[in-house]
DNA sequence: CGCAGGATTGATTGCATTCAACGACCGTGG
DNA sequence: CCACGGTCGTTGAATGCAATCAATCCTGCG
């Protein structure tokens, strides 16, 4: 089994999380041709005003999507970590309205955006999982709406360490207590948090000297979740993790 | 024709412009039941951890989404105009993770949410103009995004009043030379672009000395609507309006 | 007339930005 | 093996945009 097929897995289980699926569901995927890519940190996946043909799953690694103001400053929109669907908008509309750029090295299973049409009209369940998807997608930018507009630097970033680490979390078997890496520099988190990378500096230093997190590299330790998610009024009902079969 | 039809028939307009709609789909959406409802401004729609059993759309009046910190400030996520789907979100996600409040009185017609699950199954035409009306409102959340992390109050201020003209004139004729009225106060406009009442007021009148707007209570006129597109980066992409059958 | 909610203004404060320099790390090539 | 260059992280000082605090004005309305 290649690494394509582990994305397939990868992404059954996951749209399982959103419906109840069949093994004629699976099947279903499975007939689907796929095309697996690899792609360079900071590679384009999407621009803006593309007109998208195909769609994609993250197998490994990471990507954002992100929108550019008139003067090139830039905000990260969303971070796509393995399992998440790339360009599911555009299955119904066609412009694409920003950028999805790889923020480390990745592979992605690409297909058909028109099969992917054809798939969700022939399978409920899975269009049912996919539009979930997309919704939960919505919900985490509202909460990034909430958390850029009503908090201030260093309750940011602490929300935006507790939602990644969580949703990686949650691809697959990562262990909590050696910490875990978040492969962004501080230029990409104050792109995502609408700060500057000085400050985004300043403020990841005063969570490390009230022992909130350590650091070494990009890795990332946190003693205790719980002190952090308070700081960072972390509440993950927005992520609508456990809604098996809504 | 009582105003709850009238409600039908926006509603079909609307999603005719995101998909491909027969006279079976209209007939499909007729026999759905709809209770009409009346609210007045201010009053919850939806709240938070709720798990709404309704759908409604609005058939006149205005509403907003809004999420609150735990200090209980505010961040307004969406602005909803007449015609926009209340709770599409709770088709396939059980929680709310927001509130919905009324801007002003208004009306809407609800249904129930599983008669619309139903229909989404037996009419994929429909379902693919709901799902896009979904991935739109995905899209002005990202913008809404990049306005709060990259852009300065005065834009931001300029941005919002763009958008809002130009979704509300969607709906139904409204003349733009006349001007039209934004039915917000300016704590509101604030809660929405993550500024103060206070600064929203001394942007609002900046924007009014340099001659973007001119303002009698809150009735808007713009005598150069270019001028305040440029002032605002506004770029209408986002919003997806002429996406007839993508 | 008086009240209440919203709009406006002024003075002050402060969080985050800006500008600029320096330091640490890493892969590359001589 | 070490010099080199580039990217990223760190630090300091100065600036500025927007927040805060507080008072006053306006307007619709009971």
């Amino acid at each position: 089994m290649d690494q394509c097929d582990a994305g397939l897995d990868r992404l059954f289980e996951r749209l399982s999380k959103r419906s109840v699926l069949t093994t004629d569901d699976y099947a279903t995927l499975q007939a689907v041709p796929v095309k697996r890519r690899t792609l360079a940190a900071s590679q384009y996946l999407v621009r803006e005003g593309q007109l998208p043909e195909r769609c994609g799953v993250i197998c490994s690694g990471f990507a954002y999507r992100q929108k550019l103001t008139v003067e090139g400053n830039r905000q990260i929109t969303m971070l796509l970590v393995p399992g998440d669907i790339l360009d599911l908008q555009n299955l119904y509309l066609r412009e694409s309205d920003h950028d999805i750029q790889a923020l480390t090295r990745m592979t992605i299973a690409e297909v058909s955006i028109d099969l992917v049409r054809g798939v969700v009209e022939r399978s409920p369940s899975i269009a049912r999982a996919l539009w979930a998807d997309s919704l939960v997608e919505c919900s985490i930018t509202r909460e990034w709406l909430l958390n850029l507009g009503r908090r201030n630097a260093r309750t940011r970033i602490a929300h935006l360490l507790c939602e990644f680490q969580i949703r990686v979390a949650a691809v697959d078997g990562y262990d909590d207590d050696v910490g875990y890496e978040l492969p962004m520099t501080q230029e990409q988190l104050g792109d995502a948090l609408g700060l500057t990378p000085v400050h985004v500096n300043r403020m990841l230093q005063s969570l490390e000297r009230d022992g909130l997190i350590q650091r070494r590299q990009r890795r990332l330790t946190v003693p205790d979740w719980d002190a952090l998610r308070a700081t960072a009024q972390f509440n993950p009902r927005y992520l609508h993790m456990s809604n098996a079969g809504a």
